[in-house]
DNA sequence: ATGATATGTAAGATAATCTAACATGGTTTT
DNA sequence: AAAACCATGTTAGATTATCTTACATATCAT
């Protein structure tokens, strides 16, 4: 079931079709990455090569700065979204199981300090997945 | 619902990663365009661009080649199995519409004619379709 | 043995990408 | 208002990827 995953991370584009499928420049792309929103892999040539899952994250980006959040931010916001999926993964996985005490303060926690608007690009999110079937 | 068409045919991948992605070299990919068993997009600076259908037409190439089959032969074959393809699909659109006689005769004759051995590699086909979810 | 087929390889040209540096228009901060 | 900062544009020189064309070669069929 962790087929999809490692389809999905498989770094698959060269920098000019991000663009095209983003509407982002080079420049931008590169700016991301330099503040560790993403990172690329890279071919033998030192070309970056981004995957499925590189490109959703990248129209997030672009959605956030939309609504004027600055690096800092979408990177806060970006580790934070990743840990709520994880969490909620590992939730689905072992559905019955219960959850620790201590996972489930720190999801509270969370939940309390990042309150408000914080899934509407998750909205946006998944917005490559009508390239592929 | 032919949006899936359009993402399949969409031309994103440099020749490169077509090459990893179905292990052909340069040379033989660009072989088999010469003998017009592909054709793929190009990018404003004459650049290779394939689909993920390219990428299985190529994928099914290969699997013909390994099997003896010369570009005429699969030339043919591809040709075939694109018509018997738009015929099923015809089929299921109008699920409940009468074949034409026309229509039926035609299919009748490629069945007779192509029999057998035809649909080993459409096993193989939807191979990439394991790349993407 | 001859010829055709499929692929390898080399050369020179062009395109795409890389890094690094400087430029710039809008925001903040002082 | 001036200074500093932020996100992006632009340029330059270097490197890698791809293109076309041509010739080489091994395998297979005639």
């Amino acid at each position: 079931m962790s087929g999809k995953e490692i389809r999905r991370s498989m770094p698959l584009f060269p920098i000019g079709t991000v663009m095209q499928l983003t509407e982002l420049t080079a420049r931008q792309i590169r700016y991301y990455e330099e503040h560790q929103l993403i990172s690329p892999a890279r071919t033998e040539g030192n070309r970056r090569l981004y995957s499925l899952n590189d490109i959703d994250r990248l129209l997030e980006i672009k959605d956030l700065i939309d609504q004027g959040i600055n690096m800092a931010g979408i990177k806060q916001l970006l580790l934070v979204k990743e840990q709520q999926e994880s969490l909620l993964e590992q939730q689905a996985k072992s559905a019955k199981r219960e959850v620790t005490d201590d996972e489930l303060r720190k999801l509270l926690r969370n939940e309390l300090m990042h309150s408000g608007r914080l899934n509407r690009s998750s909205l946006r999110q998944g917005d490559l997945s009508r390239f592929f079937h």
